[in-house]
RNA sequence: UCCUGAGUAGCUCAGCCGGUUAGAGCAUCUGACUGUUAAUCAGAGGGUCGCUGGUUCGAGCCCAGCCUCAGGAGCCA
């Protein structure tokens, strides 16, 4: 046989009456005649003709949903109505065959919690190859947009010593048998027989070692995985998951959401260009499944029209105190359907209070910046009435918190006096009080969550169904 | 972790007030048909009612505990 082309190349062939070698996945069979075939490189099929009455009845048998098979035969204009082409099929073979009494994927509509179970086999589905074409496209303009800028990608350590930066629970990296591990004299474990002679644990964030490369770099990102030991049980929470984490010496938070707000329209917009097909067909799959809500719950936007008016749009930006005071004057607060009022100034917001601002009062893409002190990290920069610091989140409809970021604390006495209010070690963090002994400078930075931004762009309701494999609690099927 | 809801055929679900042999659609299999597009028509097979225990003459249904899933909350990206 000759070499195959691919679906994708054949569908937008600009001749006909060649022949051809396909191979893919059965979607369909019909009138054993008609095959629906797909090899993931497009979410259409190329439909096979079949000879029915010249070939091998026992062939024809094995042609069942979900059997590898490989066509040759003449591309030609199609006969029906429904496509533009059709593959005459010369010549077929069976690469794999597909038992469907055993087979778990059934040509229907199945739900979404069901392909979670049978993750090993989703990506056969027209909805899951569109998302992991989205998810690549995504994460190739993530590299495209850094690199472009001159951006250095750095890859920091996946196992690290710090369990100090406050960001979640962690998981243990250990080589000791759990049965039995090694003691000190006082009964606690010895970390000092263990494997890196310290206790270690997986990444929550690679933002403290990231900072450490922007201070001779300039301009560094980080994409790579990070995990939390989270008991979060939530459509936007994974154990596992990827996560963006852009530093830039000599930026200011100002600076710092241009980059982040660039940086979602680049790719939002790269997606769009490249995954059009698959974006206009999760844009079909969302408007089918909101017609089951009632009226009153459905989007306003179409995932179509809610992307591209995330790029002609700014985000809108205000401060932590503005917003506290729109929601104080909202009808919902007033009324009193909040079930978190909101009174005082100092708290965080909850999410239906930064589901109010981004969904109701602001309906786009939301940048609350200058939160008050207590509520967040260490290495945050101080502003100058005491109370706030310049932290900024940037807020998306449905999905709340897709990036976090800040200008970082560069003052070394303003650090410790910060790291001590807030009973963080200093001591195990000396080599990153060491950027701001030797040539410090203004930087900022800020961590995207990859799977939120997979789960905006798709228009998915749950996190676990935009990366392949997903982990969370009692979950690392696969 | 907390709150709410769910778990019945391969899938989606119905199952009355606790009552005798647990149903439907789709899928699958068999046959018919053959330019179909979620093909159509006829027939057939298919069940540890999530698990454990309890109440009862009798439990898919009531009670308790556990497991899993979904949605929401918290934690956050």
């Amino acid at each position: 046989m000759s070499q195959r082309t691919k679906i994708k190349a054949l569908l937008e062939s600009e001749q006909t009456g060649i022949d051809v070698t396909v191979k893919g996945w059965v979607r369909a069979f019909r009138q054993n005649r008609f095959i629906a075939l797909n090899d993931g490189s497009t979410n259409n099929n190329i439909q096979i003709v079949v000879d029915f009455e010249n070939t091998d009845p026992a062939l024809l048998k094995r042609i069942t949903f979900g059997a590898a098979i490989s066509v040759s035969g003449e591309l030609i204009p199609s006969l029906g109505q429904g496509q533009k082409f059709e593959v005459i099929a010369k010549e077929i073979e069976i690469l794999g065959d597909c038992d469907p009494e055993e087979f778990p994927l059934q040509p229907k509509r199945q739900t979404l919690e069901f392909l979670r179970e049978k993750a090993h086999l989703r990506f056969r589905t027209n909805t899951f190859g569109a998302i992991f074409r989205v998810r690549n496209s995504l994460a190739f303009a993530v590299h495209l947009f850094f690199q472009e800028r001159g951006f250095v990608y750095l890859h920091t350590p996946i196992i690290t010593a710090s369990d100090a930066e406050g960001a979640g629970e962690t998981f243990h990296v250990t080589n000791f048998d759990l049965a039995n591990p090694p003691k000190t004299e006082n009964g606690e474990i010895d970390f000092k027989e263990d494997f890196f002679g310290k206790a270690t644990n997986l990444t929550v964030s690679g933002q403290l070692e990231g900072e450490l490369g922007a201070m001779a770099l300039s301009d560094i990102y980080t994409f790579g995985p990070t995990f939390r030991a989270e008991n979060s049980n939530t459509t936007r929470h994974l154990a596992e998951f990827w996560m963006i984490e852009p530093e830039v010496a000599f930026n200011n938070l100002d600076d710092n959401m241009d980059l982040a707000e660039d940086m979602l329209k680049y790719v939002i917009k790269y997606a769009l260009d490249k995954n059009a097909e698959d974006i206009e067909f999760l844009t079909q799959r969302l408007l089918e499944e909101e017609k089951q809500k009632p009226q009153q719950e459905r989007s306003e936007m179409s995932l179509l029209e809610k992307l591209q008016f995330c790029l002609d749009n700014d985000f809108e930006r205000l401060t932590y105190t503005e917003a506290i005071e729109i929601l104080k004057e909202s009808t919902p607060n007033k009324k009193k359907k909040f079930q978190y009022p909101v009174e005082g100034w100092g708290t965080d917001l909850q999410s239906e209070h930064e589901r109010y601002l981004v969904e109701k009062h602001f309906k786009k893409p939301v940048i609350l910046t200058d939160y008050p002190k207590e509520i967040k990290a260490f290495y945050m920069r101080q502003n100058d009435d005491g109370q706030t610091v310049r932290a900024m989140d940037i807020l998306f409809p449905g999905i709340g918190e897709i990036v976090g970021g800040s200008q970082r604390e560069e003052r070394l006495e303003k650090l410790e006096q910060r790291m001590d209010e807030m009973g963080i070690p200093k001591d195990e963090l000396w080599w990153y009080l060491d950027t701001r002994r030797f040539g410090a400078c203004p930087h900022a930075g800020f961590g995207l969550g990859f799977e939120r931004l997979v789960l905006f762009v798709t228009g998915m309701g749950n996190i676990r169904d935009v990366i392949p494999f997903p982990r969370y609690p009692k979950n690392a099927e696969f």
